[in-house]
DNA sequence: ATTCAGAATGAAAGCGCTTCCAGTTCTGGG
DNA sequence: CCCAGAACTGGAAGCGCTTTCATTCTGAAT
């Protein structure tokens, strides 16, 4: 392999020549930057981007470090992230904590370790107080999905209100009343505000909001089938349910099949997320849109531009769900 | 940040001998190990992983190309790589392809030029030749889901000719003789070798191979439901449906019910995967399962001996597929 | 006490690049 | 034609670590 040295000595220029037309500089002259260039090609060089990172303190990578690699939302999110930071020349070392509070820790200690230029992080797991402290290190960061007031510029999240409330008013405009839900722990953030949009809805349409017509699962598919099963067995009375999630929306749903009831006749549902398989699903899920995508995207450029200087476009950090009407609400 | 000059002040002794308790090395006294523990710990003192591949000329990364990011085969997939790098002390730099050569290669030279210690390969565009070459090269690598006889200890595959067979003998047993066939394109190896499987399945019980029987898709949903649609349109007659992968067997399915007709009483679905959404689904698929993880752990085990040389284990480069059993075929 | 293999240590040379600094060569305006 | 200032170039230090080689230190065997 070709190093920088061999380049200069056919170029017959000095290594700081070489070095300067490898990172574009100015004050390099069209002659000698031919040169060089007709060298490299001569020689096939490929920059050690081992030696760059070292002498430049800047490892051109970013690391990602997400609850879990697997499920629809994480593959999209990755999907954007990896584009755009190859797009730049950068990379992305991806990492897992399990919404584990000692592994999202350790991932983001081998990530620290790696030398990132930056981190783009999904945690649950850690806390507020950490994630602040953490701010004050040397790596900067991008939270995704959680608002911390502390550092809310580095925040890029989903107003969840809205998303709740637009689930609940559409059922509502469809002529239901009886509306369960079925939500993922309390406990975090996102969750606690789509509920609240929930009840605004109900309240608005001068519905009370039932403690029974409640069920708090986990976000898996099999608690959304657990939550089915138990608002049956409390008799709550409901037609329609909807779900803090899109895998919870299909085990509810087959809840709902064990049970013989017709979807959308006989109980309606909605999701959250509109993951790619709600499509898939039958009928046809209506959910409420989570612009992954555009988030994953926007939370890379913030770090292109505050950290690579690179292009300034405007960052925006709150996202706007949607409602995407399928085939699994009936109309009243 | 510390560097290993402090700590060597710090605790009276050589770099060198700071280096050697840093890698564990022999030939290094209790008492000194001591000190330069305590040292490192009153600093803080945190190795410079950049430095570190820089001198050794071993970066600890493994370079991870897949087709796409998204889809639930390689969420799985990378999931598992993930989690076997991070315990042994190594991280994953992932790209994606996109099923394209350009993007491939690109994709590749990417990896190579970051120093990655070794790759695992999952390209469908790039050709059998031009792996051969790389292998030549310094940067060694496996490849998932293909195989290439030149190369073949490097390649982890699985058993698609069974697959295929196991599909279609399921439905036979169950009375079925009308079999349509959604495939992916058949100049893929896996397409191919799946269709193999099929036809060996229908010969051994006496049923010939009809061509209008099957149907040419591109492994995405909506390429499932032109199928059903173009078998219905051309009069072909098939009491079930085998599709190469579970995305265009749900398409399959939807289509199926555009045309009104219940699943599995008037048609049955056999999938190929056994991603996770097929327990979703309505009925919930039948499908053959692809071991993905075992696969993608094997290959990363293989990096770790071969390359790393860590851990010896027994490699075993085939896998083999499974009849997963839910509610999507008829019993005849 | 003597010998000597093997263990323990340190000095120093890199790994391949960036970057600061100083020196040299160009400009063009007066 | 001169000279200030800008453009260009090269030398050399340094990024933080590994690794080779030579040297010194052990302690068991004689």
């Amino acid at each position: 392999m070709a190093t920088i040295y061999e380049v200069s000595a056919l170029a017959g220029v000095s290594l700081s020549s070489v070095s300067r037309v490898l990172n574009d500089h100015e004050h390099v002259s069209k002659k000698t930057k031919q040169k060089v260039v007709a060298a490299m090609n001569e020689l096939d060089y490929r920059p050690n981007t081992i030696a760059r990172s070292l002498a430049s303190n800047c490892s051109n990578s970013v690391g990602v470090l997400v609850s879990e690699l697997h499920g629809p939302f994480f593959g999209a999110m990755l999907s954007t992230i990896e584009l755009e930071l190859r797009n730049a020349g950068k990379h992305a070392v991806i990492t897992a904590g399990h919404s584990d509070e000692e592994s999202e820790k350790k991932g983001l200690d081998f990530l620290i370790d790696r030398n990132c230029d930056a981190l783009i992080l999904h945690v649950d797991a850690i806390s507020d107080e950490y994630l602040i402290k953490l701010s004050k290190g040397k790596t900067p960061f991008v939270i995704l999905n959680r608002y911390i007031s502390e550092i809310k510029d580095n925040c890029f999240y989903l107003n969840n209100e809205l998303g709740g409330y637009l689930a609940a008013k559409h059922l509502i405009e469809q002529g239901h009343k009886d509306i369960a839900y079925i939500s993922g722990p309390t406990t975090k953030q996102d969750t606690a505000e789509r509920l609240v949009g929930h009840k605004k809805a109900l309240t608005e349409a001068h519905i009370s909001f039932k403690e029974n017509l409640i069920y708090e699962g986990d976000y898996l598919t099999e608690s959304g089938r657990d939550g089915f099963n138990s608002l049956i067995k409390n008799k709550a009375t409901f037609t329609a349910v909807i779900c803090s999630n899109d895998e919870m929306a299909s085990g509810a749903m087959r809840g709902a099949r064990d049970h013989k009831l017709l979807i959308p006749e006989q109980c309606s549902f909605i999701g959250f997320d509109n993951a790619f398989f709600t499509e898939y699903l039958y009928p046809q899920l209506t959910t409420i849109n989570f612009p992954v995508n555009d988030m994953a995207k926007m939370s890379t450029l913030w770090i292109l531009q505050n950290v690579y200087k690179q292009k300034e476009i405007k960052i925006t950090n709150i996202f706007t769900p949607k409602l995407i009407e399928r085939k699994s609400v009936l109309q009243k």
